[in-house]
Parts: structure tokens; C-alpha cells; sequence
DNA sequence: TTTAGGG
DNA sequence: CCCTAAA
């Protein structure tokens, strides 16, 4: 087994390259604006062979992050690491979707009739005898010459007429069908994990037949025919780039692509205290969360997690930069299978960590030994095992603290308090000892120094006493 | 880079 | 918890 998915990896790992070469002479030559039939041709056959490449590139990474190091990464990392961002893969996609649907609304289906006729010339010639030029793609100088000649057009049709006909998709369908077939999806786990997630059998089935289609030379309907494959490969690709990565997807992109990010963009100073997290990330988890039902019992309260969480990232607006995208099915399946304490703490990575009882104590603690002001100092004497407090929260909490306490302080003087927040409801002396700090360590604007408070608390006071006050008065009326 | 303050 | 201005 380990052999032939290292070779059906490796395939797919030239297939991926070459279409790369292919992507890069036809953006470099054919994205303007205005194509000529001859480009047009390039282009279409161009992402009909992207539309077969996103069915296997899923593979490629669950294969190199797959426990099997049975294949050696050296072969296939390079490619994984400089194809996706040498290219720009949304880009490319959505170059896919507009020119699918450019064909699919501007009726241009005997080019694309023709197109897949040539296809399956070019099928049969390199069939015939065409392999030997297997590694070759054109170099950019032939284009120069000839920018949409001949030399591009079999090389898209090469890499095509390879996956429709030769050992690469049979590989693929054929060597891992087992897993397809299985219910039980990791049968091992590099083939449930192809099997299960990369490759989509009704994608690929559609596409076969649309090939078939056109190879039974049952081309007499060009216009309708025409039509309805480009409609399919247009909606094909559309499904495709609008489904949501998952978030197992993700993290192994990310993984993969984390060296390539080093230089990009320097992260927020805030992360000095946390793990980094790449803008994509944050970009999903961001939407996980907001998709996410809001069920929190079990992660909601004073349940210290310690997870290796993450936050603060600034930069909500980063757009995907992943480029595959699985099928519903399979992102579905991933929600139910991470299990509830895996989701819980993707939940609480965004969410606001619920101060536990501890926590505020050691607050507290480090406050009466530091003062206030002096967040970072208390953040690394006493939350150093906390990563996910920043200083800044142990501020916030803090002035939430004096804020509680002040109602509290109310309390005792006698306003019947309804406790703002009948949840979590702070111990007394706890507040006790918070008013106190108060007084000490005067946190500035919030509560002033003694005289200060002594105004504050009575503020507050004197808003419900002034309350009562009208209240009275109005009851006197 | 950290803190204060507002949202 | 986020963001930003100011120190």
C-alpha cells in the first residue's frame, strides 16, 4: 500500500507542478482581457485541468501530514510549500469560477465543444507516444515566440489527457477505492484519510462522464452540450470554492505553510505572550465561532481551561488564502467527529475566558504586591502559566473587580443591591479586600485616590439615594 | 512597548 | 474582550 500511494502522491505531485508551469504562461499570456479563440482554447483546457487537480490536492497534504512518513516529505514538501504560494491560488480559482460562468452565460459552447474535441485528439496522440515529454513544460522563451501555440496547448492537454486516461486517476480511483467503498473510514490511516476526505467520488464520477460524454464523439449538440458541460464544470468549480475549509484542512495548511509565512507579516505585539496564530487561522476560527450554536454549558463557566489558546489578532479582514475546500459532507463529519472537548476549546479561543475564583485571587495577590498600573510585572510573576491573559485583561478584570466591589460596597450600605450579576457572584471578602487595594493602589480615573473614592462610591449612592430622593418625593406629591 | 480609557 | 491614543 505505502508503495503505491507514494506513487500515486508522486503523480499527482508532477501533475500539480505542471499545471503550475501551465498556470503561470497562461496568466502571464492569456489573462487579458480580451482572448482570442486560440487563447480561450489554452485557457478553458487550462482549468478543466484545475478543476481534475483540486479533486487530488487534498491528497497531497493529507499525505505528507499523514503518520506515514513512508513516502519521504523531501519529495513532495517543496512542491507543497512553494505551488500554493507561488501561485495564487484563490486567484486561480476564482479565475475557474468566472470563466466557467463566463461560458456557462455567454454561450461560447463550440469553443468548448472544440476545445474537448482537441482534448481528446491530444488524449489519444499522447497516448500514442506523447509520454516522453512528460517533464517537459515549455519554457517561457517558446512563449515569447509563440504565446499560444501549440507547445502550451499540449501541455495542458498532456496534463489532462494524464489524468483522465492514464495511470493517475486509475491510480487514484482504483488503488484507493477500498477506502471509498469501507464505512468505516480509516480503515489505516493515510488511506481513510485519502479515501475518506480527498477524493470525491460524484465529483469525479461527473467529471468522467462529462469526459465521456464528449469522447463518444457525441458532439452533434454542440451548442446544448457544450452548454451543459460548461455549466457543470462552471458549478463544479463554484461548489467547490465556496465550501468552508475545514478546520482539520486548516490547521494541516497551516502547518504545512507556517514556514512560508515567517517573513510575512509581522504578528501583533500582543502575541508576545501567546502561541502564534497565522491571520487565517484567525480568520476561521473567528467565523467557526460565529457559525457555532451558542451552547456553552460545558465550557461556559469557571471551567479552567487551559487550552494553548490563542487570541488578539487584529486583523479581521485577511481573506482565505486556502484554496481547497472539502466537500460539505466531509466538514460535517469533521464537526461531529472532534469531539465536544475539542470543540469547546475551539469555542473558547475567541470567547472570553471566564475568570475563575483562583484566578481573581492571584489577581488580587499580585495587585496587592505590585499595585495597579503594573499589569505586565503582575502578568509574568503570577500569570505566567496563563497565556491567555494578557495584561491587559488582568487590567480589565481588575476594573471590573473595583467596579463589583463598589456595588457591593452599596450593598453594605444599606441600598438593597440586586447583584448585577446574580452568576458569578464574587465571595465578599474577596471584595472586601479588592475595595481595600482600591484605596491603596488608586487605579487612575476609575476610582481616584481615597478622597476620590470616597466621592465615587457615594456617586453611586447618591444616584440611587437621588433616586430614592424623587422617588420619595414624587411619592409625597 | 506598555498603559489608560472607551466601546 | 477589542481597539486606539498616549506615554
Amino acid at each position: 500500500m505505502p508503495k503505491s500511494n507514494r506513487k500515486t502522491a508522486y503523480e499527482i505531485h508532477v501533475y500539480w507542478s505542471r499545471i503550475s508551469n501551465a498556470y503561470k504562461l497562461v496568466k502571464r499570456n492569456g489573462n487579458r482581457e480580451r482572448l482570442n479563440s486560440g487563447e480561450q482554447k489554452i485557457k478553458i483546457n487550462f482549468l478543466r485541468s484545475l478543476a481534475v487537480l483540486k479533486k487530488t490536492t487534498f491528497l497531497l497534504f493529507r499525505f505528507r501530514s499523514s503518520e506515514h512518513h513512508s513516502l519521504p516529505k523531501s519529495s513532495l514538501q517543496p512542491k507543497l510549500g512553494s505551488s500554493p504560494s507561488s501561485l495564487d491560488l484563490d486567484q486561480l480559482l476564482d479565475d475557474a469560477n468566472e470563466v466557467g460562468e463566463f461560458h456557462a452565460t455567454n454561450n461560447l459552447p463550440n469553443t468548448y465543444a472544440e476545445v474537448a474535441e482537441n482534448s481528446f485528439r491530444q488524449n489519444r496522440r499522447f497516448q500514442l507516444g506523447n509520454s516522453s515529454s512528460e517533464n517537459k513544460s515549455p519554457g517561457p522563451s517558446r512563449i515569447d515566440t509563440d504565446a499560444f501555440g501549440i507547445s502550451e496547448l499540449s501541455a495542458t492537454m498532456v496534463m489532462e489527457a494524464e489524468f483522465n486516461n492514464t495511470p493517475v486517476e486509475r491510480g487514484l480511483t482504483h488503488e484507493l477505492s477500498p477506502g471509498l467503498g469501507t464505512k468505516g473510514r480509516c480503515v489505516t490511516p493515510l488511506e481513510g484519510n485519502i479515501c475518506g476526505t480527498i477524493l470525491d467520488n460524484r465529483n469525479i464520477h461527473k467529471f468522467n462522464t462529462n469526459e465521456n460524454y464528449i469522447e463518444n464523439g457525441d458532439l452533434s449538440d454542440e451548442n446544448v452540450k457544450g452548454d451543459i458541460v460548461a455549466n457543470e464544470l462552471a458549478s463544479c468549480s463554484r461548489e467547490r470554492r465556496l465550501r468552508k475549509p475545514t478546520r482539520r484542512y486548516i490547521e494541516e495548511f497551516l502547518d504545512s505553510k507556517s514556514e512560508h509565512n515567517k517573513g510575512r507579516r509581522k504578528l501583533p505585539r500582543k502575541d508576545k505572550y501567546l502561541k502564534v496564530m497565522s491571520t487565517e487561522e484567525s480568520y476561521h476560527i473567528r467565523h467557526e465561532v460565529q457559525m457555532m450554536p451558542r451552547s456553552d454549558s460545558q465550557c461556559g463557566t469557571s471551567v479552567p481551561v487551559q487550552p494553548k489558546s490563542e487570541r488578539r489578532h487584529p486583523n479581521k479582514h485577511v481573506p482565505v488564502s486556502g484554496f481547497l475546500s472539502e466537500d460539505e459532507s466531509s466538514a460535517t463529519e469533521c464537526k461531529n467527529v472532534y469531539s465536544s472537548a475539542r470543540r469547546c476549546k475551539k469555542y473558547d479561543r475567541r470567547r472570553q475566558k471566564m475568570w475563575t475564583l483562583t484566578e481573581v485571587m492571584r489577581l488580587v495577590d499580585g495587585i496587592a504586591e505590585y499595585g495597579t498600573g503594573r499589569w505586565t510585572h503582575i502578568k509574568k510573576h503570577l500569570f505566567a502559566s496563563s497565556p491567555h491573559r494578557t495584561p491587559i485583561d488582568l487590567r480589565d478584570k481588575w476594573r471590573n473587580l473595583l467596579r463589583a466591589s463598589c456595588v457591593n460596597i452599596q450593598n453594605k450600605k444599606g441600598v438593597e443591591g440586586k447583584q448585577t450579576h446574580a452568576s458569578r457572584p464574587l465571595p465578599k471578602s474577596l471584595l472586601q479586600r479588592v475595595y481595600e487595594l482600591a484605596n491603596i493602589y488608586p487605579y487612575p480615573k476609575e476610582r481616584g485616590p481615597k478622597s476620590v473614592k470616597a466621592i465615587t462610591p457615594p456617586m453611586d449612592l447618591i444616584e440611587s439615594n437621588s433616586l430614592s430622593f424623587n422617588w420619595g418625593r414624587k411619592k409625597y406629591e
